[in-house]
RNA sequence: GUGGACGUAGCUCAGCUGGUAGAGUCCCGGAUUGUGAUUCCGGCUGUCGCGGGUUCGAGUCCCGUCGUCCACCCCA
């Protein structure tokens, strides 16, 4: 529904009161969680120098080759709206002078910006949650990582998820297996379709990825990644399988998960599920041990996830959790002008009293029977009553509004002291 | 970026082979002139996504466009 000109830009979303409970949910958990473990919060802008991203991400990865939102600044700059994290926290941590040698653990949080056909789970500003470990050669800090997000989607009562795992080996390992895939595709380029010819020169190891059925029996005759590690690599996911299946995380491994972003290397893993169509990744990440060295920082190997807020609140609300808004605990009812200046003077002091407490008082005037219907749908258990009667005797009316009967006079003085007791009776 | 489905009140939807828009819900008021949620009565809300075309006449047919959804692609 667009009124006349407005509309909100293409798959870029509001998030409404009725749903901002999910979000608050999966933020309070995950910020907790982090902090159990050991990492902590930094904050990064939104935009970058578009090098950082074609220097980090790739130049001929998808993202960089089509999908970033990319201007030019007045004095001939050119910036973009950071299509993910990792790039810029990897910057910060240079630019700051943070490593040194040192061991940073540190996650952030905020939209990110891709240019793609919108879809379900797929949006052109979308929210990552972002977990990076700068300084750690792995793997005990890769199975730590794992076990964590492992532990986040049994704090959020999330099952429908299954862990894949694959290992890219080194730069020079990948090269070599890249040839070996080249000659192999190029053997058989009469059976590829379009888009796998296309891959071909760009990026062969996508090809691995190919949902067409026709493309299946030449795609599981290639040669496979697993296969062509080098030695430490090799060692270092040996150890990373062998312990999670000792913690029993359960894994498969898939030799065709390559991931999207060059920088890449060794363990990478992706949190996958069935329940949101095809838009499945709910979180994924993996080492990226060259970056920091390649941006012109000291060599420090890392390893980090991003997780999909917007997929991960849509299982949140499809597992058919409730996130209420919160009621008010006294909805305040005030009829006549005196009464409301009287109010409101009345409920600050209760606020000053009973920080912890929420009330909403009456706004907008209405009759008594406006005003109790707004009460009520508040939510609140409780409503005060100010009225010429009440005032006259300087008491309020207490009306309890879960349960029949039970109203009550209290003198004003005595109100910060007797609705908590209330309150309590209420509840129970 | 490619292909397909859909787009009528704030929300969920109806509207037959073209005759000029309806229901439920929500909201507001009254029955109950100081007491909500139930019941009854009454009322408000629409450039029928937008623009063009065909026609005496278009929500209905045609074209374009925008948006959503689905698949591809890509990925979180």
């Amino acid at each position: 529904m667009s009124k006349a000109g407005l509309a909100a830009v293409r798959g870029m979303n509001d998030v409404l009161p009725a749903e901002i409970g999910a979000w608050q949910h999966l933020e309070r958990i995950t910020r907790e969680l982090f902090a159990a473990y050991g990492y902590e919060e930094l904050r990064v802008p939104m935009v970058e120098q578009t090098t950082l991203f074609k220097r980090s991400i790739g130049e001929f990865t998808d993202i960089v080759e089509k999908e970033m939102f990319t201007f030019t600044e007045a004095d001939g700059e050119s910036l973009t709206l950071r299509p993910e994290a990792t790039a810029g926290i990897a910057r910060a941590a240079i630019t700051n002078g943070l490593l040194r040698g040192a061991r940073l653990k540190l996650w952030t949080s905020g939209p990110m910006f891709r240019h793609e056909r919108p879809q379900a789970g797929r949006y052109r500003q979308f929210t990552q949650i972002d977990v990076e470990a700068l300084g750690f050669a792995g793997p005990d800090i890769d199975i730590e990582m794992i076990a964590m997000t492992a532990r986040l989607w049994r704090q959020l009562g999330i099952t429908r998820v299954q862990l894949k795992l694959n290992s890219l080996g080194t730069p020079d390992a990948r090269k070599a297996y890249r040839e070996h895939l080249v000659t192999y595709f190029t053997q058989h380029a009469a059976a590829l379709d379009a888009d796998s010819q296309r891959r071909l020169g760009g990026n062969p190891l996508r090809i691995l990825d190919s949902k067409n059925p026709a493309m299946q029996a030449v795609v599981s005759g290639a040669p496979l990644l697993t296969e062509h590690l080098d030695a430490e690599s090799r060692a270092h996911f040996d150890a990373l399988c062998a312990t999670l299946a000792a913690m029993n995380i359960p894994y498969v491994i898939d030799p065709r998960l390559v991931r999207g972003l060059d920088y890449y290397s060794r363990t990478v893993f992706e949190w996958v599920t069935d329940a949101l169509g095809s838009q499945n990744a709910i979180c994924s990440g993996g080492r990226y041990d060259g970056l920091i060295d390649q941006l012109g920082g000291e060599h420090t190997p890392a390893i980090g996830f991003a997780m999909g807020v917007e997929r991960v609140v849509a299982l949140l609300r499809q597992g058919g959790q409730e996130f209420p808004r919160p009621a008010p605990h006294v909805y305040v009812v005030a009829s006549g002008d005196r009464a409301m200046q009287v109010g409101l003077a009345l409920v600050e002091s209760l606020r000053d009293q009973h920080a912890a407490l929420r009330f909403e008082m009456n706004q907008g005037g209405g009759n008594f029977k406006a005003q109790f219907r707004r009460a009520d749908r508040s939510g609140a258990p409780l409503a005060l009553v100010l009225g010429d009667n009440e005032l006259e005797r300087g008491v309020a009316a207490l009306k309890p509004l879960r349960q029949e009967g039970g109203q009550q006079e209290v003198p004003l003085a005595e109100l910060a002291a007797r609705i908590p007791a209330i309150l309590t009776t209420l509840n129970g």
